[in-house]
Parts: structure tokens; C-alpha cells; sequence
RNA sequence: GCUCGCUUAACUCAGCUGGUAGAGUGCCACUAUGACAUGGUGGAAGUCACAGGUUCAAGUCCUGUAGCGAGCACCA
């Protein structure tokens, strides 16, 4: 690199993005009345609103890139629709996440070699709340790095004042409508979280071991084989089982086993479950260690054997075993049935196994008394789910974008079981259930401490010890944070309108992967509560991988931190190529190459800026000036269609048609034709600078901080002194200009068509001194207007436009022209290669339309816009192939 | 096993309701001309996974196959 090359200054981030953001939020312009002065009335009269609620991330959590991609794509449309008149609530919060939260907390009493036990529940909680306050915050200052603007004044927590009665209000409504119950059922058990709910566990494939074990029939007759994955929990069989069709086995039924090392008997049952074909045939029977043992044992009346506690410690049951833990139990009572000879044989297992998805600790079924919401009081928001999808289907809508969830929703709805909502934890909504020591009456009650038993007036009460799972919280999110049950309390964070001017949220937008715990959850509780679904539109994206593809995980390595992007890039690249990338239902490979084009774009932006500031100091806004050069006339009306396209990509959740339709606007329209035709003009750079400013608020919700930079810049104001771009109208109702689109198509194709002579006679892009136009007699443009623009662009001295080829030059044949560059002895051969291939292109486009006009079929059938631009296309090429033959014939080819 | 998605240029991916295949990167050639070399100009590059079907017309709609991925269920 040559040293003589200065640096040139560029657009550094770093001094305005913290800045910006800082000046934004302190004037409001997040809340929901920050665009007061551009709010407008819809169609019915009342002003247009637009609600959508952030998944309130984990209050102890820290900003991942997945956060990065679903918080800027909200970002982009909360901005797009504030800036387009809508009074416009991003309702931010943080979740107190049950689980996640204890489980630090825990770590760190361990670390401080205590326990919570130790310390007591009061304890603990003020533990628990130090946490939340310390780490708490902490995600929510990350997310201000990406330039976020939800209403940050409105921010919730699920734990806070106002959120802990919209649960009891939930809870106890539901509780007196019976639709919450507590029974004793086989639930999925942790032995470190306590009871999950189906989707908390995480089936992973494991290399397991398939042991053949001998039970002795007690009559002395023999032995049985039986195969097993779980040999430890053969303590607690209470029965064994074959299928009723099996010849096999026929004679056994009824007969009894002796289990091994005990004296305990157990009978033979048949049973249609067994799989004949699976294992040995016969099947162990351990109705409360095993999901389907457990439907067994009830369908056969079996007694129910538990052989270890909540903390899976084997009890008396086990014997000699009894005390060690279960897994640890495992090879010991393997080794001993060795010894004794109980085992047959030990083969390799490949096998399904549920992990908790917090602890990764493999779980248990596990029979006990917990709290459950019924799947009944969610078949309406199913069955509306499905009839909105009908009712927007004949709209060209969807509920889901992409629609295909859908699907996943209904089937997942279908099966839908009773939700376990209870969970042995301290940290959470404590559940609101009293019973009553003295006449042991059970009821739920709102208030926090019950003065009495409404039934005999005891004062002596206790409350269930246990909390709601995190998502039932979550569940009522679309409403709790308007004010719905919230009793009065913490009224400053919302109005009374609210409700109504919010709900159903206009959209939700979040991964697919919370679609059961959270989505669903939200869609029953919305409409069990308000009679509709909580949200008209739901867009679900996809995950950010790597650029390989591979899942980004702490133990690969190969995480991308969204904070580093900001602090190596800038907050407005990550955003755009976030967005850029976001296509529907497709997962997104993020690379650096990625964030080096944008960053590329975002230097194209600064350098347009540049460019026509060296010649105008300050410009207006657009709708303050009349546009009347043809260039600007152009301009303005290739900007008509990218406000179009960028609009309609918005309105349908296209992110990344959107970034692309900006991306082309700006580069390939506005940089490489507008500005190089206005170094021809210098009379439509004001008028650029207002289109190019009009383009700035379009690229806003993308890209936030450049935008409004470089606006205030070519308005010659400050963001200090001035309003922001982010509260100005978004662009709309632009006219195009066809005559002037027309113009400049016929201008574009003398340029193009002159370069590309330059090329075949080696002169690449140096100046020539003369070149000649023929047009065809249907081009017809302002030639005078047209000439300094060509010269300009074609790097041509002078042009000259004429009526007949001319001689001695080698011609570039194009739709509706040819140009001619003069020539002196130069060889023609490459251009007689060029045209003879662009000849025989020529050859089979005709003859493919040929082919097409000339089927009568074609011709009855096809509808008539069809068939008149098949034959334009046909006499356009014809045109061309005969102006291509003639110049080959004058090569005398 | 069931459901869903993906398969288009060397790579990463667009392509709506069927009407002559697009972008970015990369590649080749030219290029320090007054915004930008993080730039400009021109160019090469595709049996749209495969096999059938519907249609005047299929990357696009239908059926099936294969490969990859995801979710759900089952595996004693």
C-alpha cells in the first residue's frame, strides 16, 4: 500500500450511539406518547395504536445474540410504526425465572458453605431479591447497547407488586371455577429442581445398558427372564407382565415370582401394552417409578412401591441398598445380582432419556401431589386459534408468520395434558392456597395472609410451601402489564385505557422454541380472560447459528457476543445485518463476512452525505421543496418504489426484503446513477439531498444512529438542538414519475451500451473522445437534456447523436439503440466473438417465443397481458437480430 | 413412527397469488476520474435434489423418492 494514500475520515459510532441514545430516551420518545405530535386517527376515528409486548427475558440473564436478533427485530417495527403515526407501546419487563434464579442463589450459599434450608425461607427470598437487584439490571443496560427503544418507564417484573396480583387473580378465578386442582399424579421429577412440567424435559438419546434379569417362580418351576434398563427400581415391581396373545408365556399367567435377593412375591398379569416382539416378552411392572407402569398399576389395581425419596435416596424397600443414591445405586445392585446369578446377560442400549432442562439431572416419574391447570379451560383459545387462521386465510393473512406454526400449535394443543403448575421452589408466586388447621377447609385467597378461616373463623392457617411455575406468570403477560388484575397497585406504569387501546396485542414476536411454554400458555389465558385471542399477528424467527450452521454454544466455542459486535462494530451494523439475514423460516448463519458488507453500506451512507454537502452546505426536507430537475424527478420517483417496497415488506414481517430494498435503494439507485448523473447537474443536488434525507427516515428503524446523524447533518442541525428522525413521519405516498423513469432507461441503456464498446476495444473506463447514438425510432428522448449526463457517465468527450451507422466503428447493439465508437486499426475479432454469440442467444430467445406464440394453445389460454408481452419480447429480439446480423455482415461474417 | 421445514451460481441465500432464473460474497479483466478502494466499470458462472403428474406454460401447484434439519410420541 502505497503511503501517499491518506486515511480518510470515516463515521465513528462510538461518539454517537451512546449519546444519541441517551438524549432519546431522556425526552420520552419511547413512551407511548413520545410521538404525540405524529400521531394520527385510523380509519375508525380513535388514533391508530400498535402493542407488542417483549419476552421479558431472565431477570439474571446476560444479553445473547439470540436476544440481539429477536430485540432488534421488534425494534424495527415498534420504531417503523411509532414513526408512521401510531401511538405505540413496546411494553419492556424481566422475568424472575423460578428455577435459573434459585439455582444461582443456591450456588452461592454452597460457595458460602451454607444451605437454604440452613438460613430459612425468609432468608433465602431477601437472598434472592439481593440477586435480582445486583445481576438484575444488568441485561437490561446491554439491551439499551442495541438501541432498543421499548417504553422503558412502563418496565415490569413478574415478581413486582402489581404482576403478583394479576397471578392471584388468575389463580384464584381459576381455582373457584375448578379449573385449577391438586392431585396426586405421576409427574416428571427432579430430584435437585423438584416437579417439571412435560416440556421442562429434554429427551436426549443415551448410550444406556438393556439387562436381562432372572425372577424365580416362587413355586419353585422354574425362572423368568425379564429385560430391563432400570434394574435398581425392581425393588418397588409389583407385578410382571405379558402380553395376553402370547402363546409363550400362556401358562405362567397367574403364576408368582419371587423378587430377586427378597422374599416378596409378585404375580404374572397380562397386559395389551407388552410388545411381544421387544425384549424378552416379559416386562417388569413398576407402576411407581415408570409412566406407563403407572397406567398399568391403575388399570390392575397394583400396589404402588416408592423405593426412593425426592431426593432419589433408596429406602427400606432396597434392602441392603437402602441410602445410596439412584443412579449411584445402580451398578452396586447390578454387581450383587451378578454375584447372586440373577443376571442373564448386560447388551448395549441406545434409549431416550428425559434430563431437567435447567440441571441437565436425568428425571424421574415420580408419584406426588401437585397442582394442576386443566387442559380443558384452553380448547377455546384453540379452536379460535384455528377459526382465525380460516377467518385471515380468505384475507391472504395468517396468525402465525410463517404460517406453517400453525401446525406445530394445533398438534401440540391437541394432546394438550393438564399442566403441572406447582413447583417445589422458593423463589416464585407463592401459591395462594389456605388451609385451615382446625376444620382443614382449603381455599384460595388473594390477599397475602388470610385474617381467617371463612369457614369456622380459626386463625390458624398455613399456605401451600410451594410456587407457580415461572410461566404461569409469564402466561398473562399480553394483559398483566395493562393494568389487568393488578388491583390498584403500581397504577403509575399503566392507564386505564390501557387495556382497551392494547389488547389483543397487535403482534408478538419471539423464537420458536418458547412456543409451548409461553405462547400457548399466553393464548389460553388471553382468551379465557378477555373472551379473544391476545395477539393478531405472532412472528416466530428462527435461531441464530454460526457461520458454519452449527448451534452456537459456550463449550464449542463459537458464541458471538452481540456486545462485542456493538463495541467492534457499531449497534446500527448488528441491527441491519440482523435484519438483512431475518428471511421467514429459515435459520440464520451469522459470519463476519456478513457484518463487514453492512459496515460497508454504513461507510456508502456517510460518504453520499459527503458528497453532496461539497457542494450544498444545508438541504430541506423533501415535501418543503418542488422537484423539478429530471434528475431529481428520477430520483424521487425511484425512491416511490423503494417507500413501497420498504412498506410493504414491514407490514408483512419481511425484514429482510425490507433491508434489501433499502440496501438497493441506496447503493445501486441513489449512489451509482443519482449522484454520478448529478456530477452532470449541478442544479438537482438540493433536491437529491432532500430525496437522500427522506431516505434516511426509512433506513431509522434499521439503522438509528447513522440515520439520524447524518440527517441533522445535511439539515445543518444538531440532535441537542433539534427534533429526532426516529419521531419524524415515516415516508409515504410518493408518486413515481413515468415519464421521467422512461427518460433515464433510454440514458442508463447509452451508458451501459457505451461502456460495454469501451471494454471490447480495451479502452475499459478511460475517457474516449467520441462516440455516436443511434436511437431507435421509438426511444425518444430530450437528446440535449440526455447529452451531458451520457458524456459524463460513459466517460465521453463528446457524443453525437445520428440517424445512420457510421463508418469505421465498431457498434454495441442494445434494445432500443446502438452506439458507435469510432476506431482506427484496431482488431475485430473479439468484437465479431461478441456478436456472433450474442447472435445465437438471439437465435433461441426467438425461437422459444416462436415456439410459444405459434401454440394455438398458448395463444387460447394464456391471459392477454401474457400474450402482448411474449410478442413485444418477440419484436424486440427480432429488432436486435436484425441490427446484430447487419453489423455481422459488415464484418463481412 | 407422526408432523413440519430445507435442497436454486463456487459459497451464503432471495424468488409473493404459475408467464424467458436474482442478490451479496467470491472469481476474471480494467480502474487512483473531485463522496466512498469499506470504491468504480465490464464480464464469466445455474439440468432450480431426483422421478412422475396437472397445465398452453412449473423453481413456483400435486404425488412419490433421497439427503439434511427441527418438533412431538414410543422404546419395559
Amino acid at each position: 500500500m502505497s503511503e501517499t494514500i491518506e486515511k480518510k475520515a470515516s463515521y465513528n459510532p462510538k461518539e454517537v450511539e451512546d449519546k444519541y441514545y441517551k438524549i432519546c430516551e431522556a425526552r420520552g420518545y419511547f413512551e407511548i406518547e413520545g410521538n404525540k405530535e405524529i400521531q394520527e386517527a385510523g380509519t375508525d376515528g380513535k388514533i391508530k395504536t400498535f402493542s407488542i409486548m417483549m419476552p421479558p427475558p431472565n431477570v439474571t440473564g446476560s444479553l445473547h445474540i439470540g436476544h440481539a436478533l429477536t430485540f432488534t427485530l421488534q425494534d424495527i417495527i415498534t420504531r417503523y410504526k411509532r414513526m408512521d403515526g401510531y401511538k405505540t407501546l413496546w411494553q419492556p419487563g424481566t422475568d424472575h425465572a423460578g428455577i435459573a434464579t434459585q439455582n444461582i442463589v443456591e450456588k452461592q450459599l454452597l460457595a458460602e458453605g451454607t444451605t437454604k434450608e440452613e438460613i430459612g425461607r425468609e432468608k433465602f427470598l431477601e437472598r434472592a431479591w439481593l440477586q435480582k437487584k445486583t445481576s438484575g439490571n444488568n441485561i437490561v443496560h446491554q439491551m439499551r447497547k442495541l438501541g432498543v427503544t421499548p417504553a422503558w418507564q412502563r418496565e415490569r417484573f413478574t415478581m413486582d407488586e402489581g404482576l403478583k396480583e394479576a397471578v392471584k387473580e388468575a389463580f384464584v378465578s381459576l381455582y373457584n371455577e375448578g379449573q385449577i386442582t391438586q392431585d396426586t399424579y405421576m409427574v416428571n421429577w427432579c430430584t435437585h429442581d423438584g416437579a417439571l412440567s412435560d416440556i421442562e424435559v429434554e429427551h436426549e438419546e443415551v448410550n444406556g445398558k438393556f439387562y436381562t434379569m432372572i425372577y424365580k417362580f416362587a413355586d419353585g418351576s422354574g425362572e423368568l427372564e425379564v429385560a430391563t434398563t432400570r434394574p435398581e427400581t425392581y425393588f418397588g415391581d409389583t407385578a410382571i407382565m405379558v402380553h395376553p396373545d402370547d402363546a409363550r408365556y400362556k401358562d405362567i399367567v397367574g403364576k408368582e415370582v419371587l423378587l430377586p435377593l427378597t422374599d416378596r412375591k409378585i404375580k404374572v398379569i397380562t397386559d395389551e401394552h407388552v410388545d411381544m416382539e421387544f425384549g424378552t416378552g416379559v416386562v417388569k411392572v413398576t407402576p411407581a417409578h415408570d409412566q406407563n407402569d403407572y397406567a398399568v398399576g391403575q388399570r390392575h389395581n397394583l400396589e404402588f412401591i416408592k423405593v426412593f425419596d425426592e431426593k432419589g435416596i433408596l429406602n427400606d424397600y432396597c434392602g441392603e441398598f437402602a441410602g445410596l443414591e439412584r443412579l449411584e445405586a445402580r451398578p452396586v445392585i447390578v454387581k450383587k445380582l451378578e454375584e447372586e446369578g440373577y443376571i442373564v446377560k448386560i447388551e448395549e442400549h441406545l434409549h431416550q432419556v428425559g434430563h431437567c432442562y435447567r440441571c441437565k439431572n436425568i428425571v424421574e416419574p415420580f408419584i406426588s401431589t401437585q397442582w394442576f391447570l386443566s387442559a380443558e379451560m384452553a380448547q377455546n383459545s384453540i379452536q379460535k386459534a384455528k377459526d382465525t387462521t380460516k377467518e385471515r386465510a380468505e384475507k391472504g393473512s395468517s396468525l402465525f408468520h410463517p404460517p406453517h406454526w400453525i401446525n406445530s400449535y394445533t398438534a401440540w394443543m391437541d394432546e394438550l395434558r393438564p399442566w403441572c403448575i406447582s413447583r417445589q421452589l422458593w423463589w416464585g408466586h407463592r401459591i395462594p392456597v389456605f388451609t385451615c388447621e382446625d376444620c382443614n377447609h382449603t381455599w384460595a385467597d388473594k390477599a397475602d395472609e388470610p385474617e381467617a378461616c371463612p369457614k369456622c373463623s380459626s386463625k390458624k392457617l398455613t399456605q401451600d410451601p410451594d410456587v407457580l411455575d415461572t410461566w404461569f406468570s409469564s402466561a398473562l403477560w399480553a394483559m398483566s402489564p395493562l393494568g389487568w388484575g393488578n388491583n390498584g397497585k403500581m397504577a403509575e406504569t399503566y392507564n386505564d385505557t390501557d387495556m382497551e387501546e392494547f389488547y389483543p396485542n397487535s403482534l408478538l414476536i419471539t423464537g420458536f422454541d418458547i412456543m409451548f411454554f409461553w405462547v400457548a400458555r399466553m393464548m389460553m389465558m388471553g382468551e379465557h380472560f378477555q373472551g379473544k385471542l391476545p395477539f393478531e399477528d405472532i412472528y416466530m424467527h428462527a435461531l441464530v447459528r454460526d457461520e458454519h450452521g452449527a448451534k452456537m454454544s459456550k463449550s464449542k466455542g463459537n458464541v458471538i457476543d452481540p456486545l462485542d459486535m456493538v463495541e467492534e462494530h457499531s449497534a446500527d451494523i448488528i441491527r441491519f445485518t440482523l435484519a438483512y439475514l431475518a428471511v421467514q423460516g429459515r435459520d440464520i448463519k451469522l459470519g463476519a463476512k456478513n457484518l463487514e458488507q453492512f459496515r460497508n453500506f454504513t461507510n456508502k451512507l456517510y460518504n453520499a452525505t459527503n458528497y453532496l454537502q461539497l457542494n450544498v452546505d444545508t438541504f430541506k426536507d423533501l415535501n418543503e421543496i418542488k422537484v423539478v430537475t429530471p434528475l431529481g424527478r428520477y430520483m424521487e420517483s425511484r425512491l416511490a418504489e423503494a417507500v413501497e417496497k420498504v412498506r410493504d415488506s414491514l407490514d408483512t414481517y419481511n425484514f429482510s426484503d425490507a433491508a434489501k430494498a433499502l440496501y438497493n435503494f441506496v447503493w445501486n439507485e441513489f449512489c451509482d446513477w443519482g449522484i454520478e448523473y448529478s456530477k452532470a447537474d449541478r442544479e438537482s443536488i438540493p433536491e437529491l439531498g432532500a430525496i437522500f434525507k427522506e431516505t434516511l427516515k426509512m433506513v431509522s428503524p434499521f439503522m438509528p444512529f447513522i440515520s439520524d446523524h447524518l440527517y441533522h447533518k445535511l439539515s445543518g442541525t444538531t440532535l441537542e438542538e433539534g427534533e429526532s428522525l426516529m419521531v419524524l413521519p415515516f415516508p409515504k405516498e410518493i408518486k413515481a414519475d413515468e415519464e421521467a423513469e422512461k427518460m433515464f432507461a433510454i440514458i442508463e441503456e447509452s451508458i451501459t451500451a457505451l461502456r460495454r464498446a469501451k471494454v471490447v476495444i480495451d479502452m475499459g473506463n478511460s475517457k474516449i473522445d467520441k462516440a455516436y447514438i443511434k436511437l431507435d425510432p421509438t426511444a425518444k428522448i430530450d437528446t440535449q437534456m440526455a447529452k451531458p449526463f451520457i458524456e459524463k457517465l460513459a466517460k465521453v468527450l463528446e457524443i453525437e447523436f445520428v440517424d445512420a451507422k457510421v463508418a469505421d466503428s465498431i457498434t454495441d447493439v442494445s434494445d432500443n439503440l446502438e452506439v458507435y465508437l469510432p476506431t482506427g486499426e484496431i482488431d475485430m475479432t473479439p468484437i465479431i466473438t461478441k456478436l456472433t454469440r450474442q447472435k445465437e442467444k438471439l437465435e433461441k430467445e426467438i425461437q422459444k417465443l416462436n415456439g410459444m406464440l405459434n401454440n394455438e394453445r398458448f395463444v387460447a389460454n394464456a391471459p392477454e397481458a401474457v400474450i402482448a408481452e411474449n410478442k413485444q419480447a418477440l419484436e424486440d429480439a427480432n429488432n436486435k437480430m436484425t441490427k446484430v446480423s447487419a453489423e455481422l455482415e459488415g464484418f463481412g461474417v
